[in-house]
DNA sequence: AATTAGTTCAACTAAATGGTTGAACTTATT
DNA sequence: AATAAGTTCAACCATTTAGTTGAACTAATT
């Protein structure tokens, strides 16, 4: 009784890895169990079902995205730096979890009742000190016309997007992984710029 | 010997839904027969196995998408009308086949290979004219240095991220069906005001 | 009408997969 | 040392799944 919390540790951290790149569907308890180097039925003395032990994998891939975006989007800081923060949040998530946007984005699109019983569980939804700074940006014609919601579909489409369709921008625009990944690099300040320029008032 | 076109073609369009819809390890053969109303043994008397059927699919789905903006990104138009174009060509193709993007870009990444080889099979690359059109507008100062895989990118990563996280900008947001293909529409002329003003020089 | 090629289906098979069981083993507690 | 609680594993089991088979049927061709 000494090595249980390791072992399950390891379990939860092989099984991350396998659903985060299989999905649910493709990924296999046996594959789990053999990377975790354990028989299969550890899988389910620790971990009930492939569905609970999915569950578990999912809403912590969940947890480790949404509450740090709503975190940086509460700060008391301008909306200037804050849309930097943003950036280079998703930017460093990404470096230590390469599958982990494209796996929630898919299985939550998988079982949408699910993702927003989950979300209904956490106290997620749009902090109010964003929008209000936003509209006030607006309304002091800092910026033009556009509902917070609009504003910030924008930097993360922009952050989320190069990471999500990995595949296909090095394949079209013939980038290997260094390459690729430089590529991600340039959009640190590429994208600040042009979210802030681009709702510059007219 | 008359309906067996019939036959195959629906086949075809249900295989079309039900992997679009689950993916190629959540799709079922029995599913797609079911639903196709004809036996399971006639998927593979037309097409020989899972793998070749959903190949077919998953290429058929890539050809909705790329030869398309790749043909207005070859069009002669001004650069402006063309970020309106292809804006308004991933919104039209998201109303016809919601699925179709976030099948794409998920299959792609499980299974790189494939698609890279499928891919230079097409002559599918960045057409230099774009290209050409984005550094000449560069070179003539009236926009900020960027690449044209960056301004590309924007564009994209603007259209497609709503679509591929439908679930979780209705969440979020608390959108309704309705209220989140008003979402969507808003952006036809949100995403090209905010590309352009974005790349005006400093 | 007979032949032939193409089409459909019910019943089947082999393999894979999630999950179970019961015995053996380990470790902490008394 | 004895007991109890927790942990590990090899061998099973039931179900699901892709794929096969062979006979029956249909329709065009001769």
């Amino acid at each position: 009784m000494a090595l249980e919390k390791e072992t399950e540790e390891k379990i939860f951290r092989v099984a991350q890895t396998v659903f985060q790149k299989r999905g649910f569907e493709g990924a296999r308890m046996q594959e789990i169990a053999d990377e975790a180097e354990i028989n299969k039925s550890m899988l389910h003395y620790y971990f009930r079902s492939k569905d609970k032990l999915f569950q578990e994998v999912f809403q912590a891939g969940v947890k480790k995205i949404m509450p740090q975006l709503f975190g940086i989007l509460k700060e008391e800081v301008p909306l200037q730096q804050k849309v930097h923060n943003i950036v280079n949040f998703y930017h460093d998530m990404f470096r230590d979890n390469q599958y982990l946007p494209s796996f929630v984005i898919y299985e939550m699109n998988q079982h949408p009742d699910r993702f927003k019983e989950f979300i209904g569980m956490m106290n997620i939804q749009l902090p109010s000190i964003f929008s209000e700074q936003v509209s006030a940006e607006v309304q002091a014609g800092r910026i033009r016309e556009i509902s917070p919601e609009q504003f910030l579909m924008n930097i993360v489409s922009m952050c989320m997007m190069p990471m999500l369709a990995k595949t296909m921008v090095q394949t079209i625009f013939s980038l290997d992984e260094p390459a690729y990944f430089e590529f991600l690099e340039e959009r640190r300040s590429l994208i600040p710029e042009i979210i802030l320029k681009g709702v510059k008032p007219t």
